[in-house]
DNA sequence: CTGAAAGCGCTAACAA
DNA sequence: TTGTTAGCGCTTTCAG
């Protein structure tokens, strides 16, 4: 027995009824209004006005066996890091009439391929991965649906499925580089755990760039504000002597900001700290962060077209690599300059 | 003609057919498996598994009249604010087998009822709404197609739909309270437009809770770090001595921090600051910020609770006042203490 | 415990 | 331009 609440709605039938016209007119109506003669159409929106009709998404869905329903699967919401993108994305697939459902993963690949099967049972049409690590389930139920599915925040165009993002491994090259350049040798280096997150491994390996001469030494904490503080308090404590922090992510990167002010410690005059992402907020910190910019947004729209054109038109996505982009500001600081 | 992409997917008959049993027990295996003999389950199961089955939401959907899908409407996804209450809506949802598609708004209430209207025409069971402002279209729509509501970050037990958050205007009071406690009686109120957003109304009269000789001078700008940034520097420009900083919102709070700091003022030695929220980083910064605790996680999952019991057991969400809490951190002090 | 069959609301041939 | 009708894949009586 079909659950109702309350009123039940009107269907196609009773808009038609009252209408006047079968229910193939009406159907044309809502999906080719031009096909319908003018003063026809009339009564059939006025019907469907007065009865309040809602079409039922459900059954077009199981006609055209579309249900213009995306799904995303990242990390966490709670965090600046994916916010951006995946807004980006929601407001772009709207200019296609597609919606966007997402599912938090927790960063653990069971949790995704978890959440990625009742994002098929819900009928998703396609699917949005953050980087290229996950569980085999998750890479067999891809296979098997053969469901639509970009990866975002990575690049590798040799990846079996499109990479739209950029690449990781440059920006990290180009984070420490910069401090480098600016004559940096002992450098501390703050990153979160990298087990099931290939964008921090490679940035990390973008890291690894170094000339002989500079010592790196890392230090891991949780991807937030406080993660960074944290991680900032142990190198302070480990008692090395600094040069520079260089963080895997700005979100870190204000904790490292905000510890290094508390033990009344100058950025840049005593150390710099260098970010990795340019969120909003990395050009308003005291003082404002040298970070990479990594387009964001530009990446939740582009991954949002490519998606489009996939399940519209049936064109697979192709990678696509961003461009990543130096930020000088003000966190970083020649050495002894 | 349906749009089958790849290998087409198998459908219950499919399995019926493999499994040598009707639809109906594949049914049964699918939603009773207890009324199915243990061996003729194993078969179909076995089946199943071989087919790759995966069941059609949309078929479903339409005989149960359940899409199992909740959408949330929210002002932006891109902003710390929102993002743990929806992290723990999503989540507690999860739990009930419901999943949740966000829309967000820009703070726009036409655009807010065009998306509602599109997330109930993919099916939604029910709506979340972000404060108690919306368009007439809105109402308009929640009355006729009578489509459970409930209203988050904002409390008002007389409201025609059920609100489950807090008290705004006391939450207000309180970060007043604390700062005319403190002896502080020149106060900047740093707020973002509260035009059509009834939380930060409210806040905004709970500061109006201030004695006659305590003087409020009012900075608005975005909804931002750079937003708080911005407005401090505002009302440091104004030349007009102020002994504290009372923030609408947390987010803004970092901005007036940054900002403060960058101009050489102390805080709180020269000029306490007070936020709104507690965001998780507002217990990192430098100093740690005072604030007034809103209990967004709790309020995302009491949320989603009373949804899934109303559209589960159609028993209506009631209006929950969550309690807030003042947290003294160390960015206020007693006035010249 | 299992099967046959009648829909759910809508789309899309095909006819008229 | 409009109507008739056969499904889409699944759930759910109702028989057996």
């Amino acid at each position: 027995m079909t659950v109702r609440r309350g009123k039940k709605r009107a269907n196609l039938r009773d808009v038609a009824r009252a209408a006047e016209v079968s229910v193939a007119t009406v159907s044309r109506v809502l999906n080719t209004p031009d096909v319908v003669q003018a003063e026809t159409r009339r009564r059939v929106e006025a019907a469907m006005a007065e009865l309040h009709f809602v079409r039922s998404a459900a059954a077009r869905a199981i006609n055209t066996g579309r249900s213009k329903i995306l799904g995303a699967l990242i990390p966490t919401l709670d965090n600046a890091i994916f916010a951006s993108t995946i807004d980006a994305i929601e407001s772009r697939l709207g200019d296609f009439g597609l919606s966007l459902v997402v599912a938090t993963t927790g960063e653990d690949p069971e949790v995704e391929a978890r959440k990625a099967q009742g994002l098929l049972d819900i009928g998703v049409e396609g699917l949005f991965l953050s980087g290229i690590t996950h569980h085999d389930t998750l890479h067999a139920l891809i296979e098997h649906t053969a469901v639509p599915a970009v990866v975002i925040s990575y690049y590798d165009a040799n990846y079996h499925l499109p990479t739209i993002g950029y690449d990781n491994r440059e920006a990290g090259r180009i984070a420490l580089a910069h401090l480098v350049g600016l004559g940096h040798r002992r450098i501390a280096v703050v990153h979160n755990p990298a087990e099931h997150n290939d964008r921090t491994r490679e940035r990390l390996a973008g890291f690894e760039s170094a000339p002989a001469d500079v010592v790196l030494t890392r230090f891991e904490s949780a991807l937030t504000v406080a993660g960074g503080a944290r991680a900032a308090a142990m190198a302070l404590a480990s008692g090395a002597p600094f040069d520079a922090f260089l963080c895997a992510s700005d979100v870190q990167a204000l904790g490292v900001l905000f510890e290094l002010q508390r033990a009344g410690i100058a950025v840049p005059e005593a150390v710099s700290v260098m970010g990795l992402h340019d969120l909003p907020s990395a050009a308003v910190t005291a003082p404002r962060l040298s970070t990479v910019h990594l387009p964001a947004e530009e990446m939740g729209r582009r991954a949002a077209e490519a998606m489009a054109d996939w399940v519209e038109n049936e064109v697979p996505a192709r990678p696509i690599c961003l461009p990543t982009a130096l930020k000088i500001r003000e966190s970083t600081r020649r050495r002894g300059g």
